[in-house]
DNA sequence: CATATGATTCAAATTAATTTGAAACAGGTA
DNA sequence: TACCTGTTTCAAATTAATTTGAATCATATG
């Protein structure tokens, strides 16, 4: 079935005067074409998902200082190591930070990517 | 046990030479200092764990470009009516979004801060 | 090389978020 | 009133995220 099918059938399931009210995108259609995409949409709950913890924004916060070895981040947060490294993991994972090796110890810090995040994140809460 | 006595008890658990790594901020005292608070955290997570998922970033994608019936968000998403209704209300508790009865239908719009959020989460991802 | 320490990985257990379908609710109309 | 339709609520089932503790890895040092 074509994309205009489709998009006639979505219509005719609607109910009398609904699809009217779309009226400033051009129907529909244009409300569908105008979505992000869905690589996109992955890659933004991707990041939304990394910041949906507490302990992450704690962490986050921590890194805004300066950057940090994982023992002291251990130490402030009080959580296991392996707790820890996972939520390090979840935020690594969306790239919004990066750690260094630094003999024995690792260093994390923020990406450019973190920092925006983060910095954008700090400006709508005010 | 006293705040300083904690933080002395934390320093005492970490490795020689961490604690002198935090030097720009004034120590583990001070790093602790700067986190946010609680009810702070609260809801940055509230708020994130509300654009944490696909299908709302596609209904606040849909609501920037004007406000929407349920329907129609139902027809383009292509969800279940109780699907679609959870999700609106996680973004309604975070306060990204507002429903207004009209009639029959309820119109859903971008609240000022869903706006806020959502732009700024536009400006990240360019 | 053996050992110690900082950090990560893995699998199992727990907890939280999401989906589903049935039932209920609310406004409009015959 | 009774009914229809758009929407929400609820409980049960499913799926995903998080926590835990043991095992492993990596680097430094005796």
């Amino acid at each position: 079935m074509s994309g205009k099918k489709i998009i006639a059938k979505i219509i005719d399931s609607l109910p009398d005067g609904a699809e009217q009210s779309v009226c400033t995108c051009g129907g529909l259609e244009g409300l569908i074409s105008r979505l992000p995409d869905n690589s996109e949409i992955e890659e933004i709950s991707l990041i939304f998902r990394a910041l949906a913890d507490e302990k992450r924004i704690n962490i986050l916060s921590m890194l805004e200082i300066q950057p940090l070895c994982v023992c002291i981040i251990r130490a402030v947060l009080d959580v296991s190591d392996s707790r820890l490294s996972y939520h390090l993991s979840i935020l690594k994972k969306a790239g919004l930070i990066t750690g260094e090796q630094k003999g024995t110890w690792i260093t994390y810090s923020l990406t450019e990517k973190g920092k925006k995040w983060f910095f954008s994140c700090k400006q709508n809460m005010e």
